[in-house]
DNA sequence: ATACATGTTGGAGC
DNA sequence: GGCTCCAACATGTA
């Protein structure tokens, strides 16, 4: 389920954590993590995809990759990969990668490249699209390090909504469609949070897993493009190939 | 019911 | 070293 909207909304669910101790952890995760017992989250944050766990001096790296998923308060049948135990309450992760990070989150991450955080900035994106060589827009999207938060279905949408074809070449697109393309990633991605919240994401894909392109009325082709060989739902009459 | 997917990583091979 | 491909992880959905 995880792309960056997703893990906002769990930051959201899991604020009610921050200032409790962590009472028990267990888990079928390879690390070691039992050193956060009787710690204190400090505060949850995220960068993209990633969810961030903070105690003092160190930090939880979470992961959901493709199908990793959570509880609150309740947990599964089978067995977490890492489980918090709180004295009022639980938190569960399944099917996640871990990390373990010991230093300064600012020294990690640059929360300019995060699509949904208040420290977005276009502006260094756009040097960064310029900066890239032979890229296609269908890979530069998904670069975490330019649009960190942006999935495969974001992607697809805003490349439809622009109409910008998913080959096109990010250096070859006017600066005024690469500037509408990184705008409408911000845009789209709080969109998909709002619909992500009211169960109603999937009915407003427009392009993704789509047969049909609402515009012109006809077949979307579909491919797996570029380097990262991802789906791609696009139409040849109105998404422009800029190559 | 078999195949595929909202993602990333590490290692092999060139 | 860098690029690309591939396997691996694992579950829900069509």
């Amino acid at each position: 389920m995880p792309e960056g909207p997703s893990i906002l909304l769990l930051k959201e669910a899991t604020k009610q954590f921050v200032g409790k101790k962590v009472l028990t952890v267990s888990g079928n995760s390879k690390m070691d993590l039992s050193f956060i017992k009787n710690k204190t989250i400090i505060d949850i944050k995220t960068w993209g995809k990633q969810y961030l766990i903070c105690f003092k001096n160190v930090t939880i790296r979470i992961h959901l990759l493709m199908f990793g998923s959570y509880t609150i308060n309740t947990s599964k049948e089978f067995k977490p990969r890492l489980h918090l135990q709180f004295k009022n309450g639980e938190l569960n992760f399944y099917n996640c990668s871990i990390k373990i990070i010991e230093e300064e989150l600012d020294e990690v991450y640059d929360w300019n490249a995060d699509v949904m955080s208040d420290l977005w900035d276009s502006k260094k994106a756009e040097k960064k699209l310029l900066s890239t060589e032979n890229t296609m827009v269908c890979d530069a999207l998904l670069d975490q390090n330019i649009f960190s938060g942006v999935g495969n279905i974001i992607k697809n949408e805003v490349l439809f909504r622009i109409k910008v074809h998913p080959e096109s070449i990010v250096t070859k697109l006017p600066v005024k469609k690469l500037r509408e393309m990184i705008k409408e990633a911000v845009k789209y991605s709080f969109e998909f949070l709002e619909w992500k919240r009211k169960y109603v994401l999937r009915e407003h894909w427009l392009a993704h897993s789509k047969k049909i392109c609402p515009r012109d009325n006809i077949s979307f082709s579909k491919g797996y493009l570029g380097k990262t060989h991802r789906r791609s739902f696009y139409c040849n009459k109105c998404q422009v190939l800029y190559k």
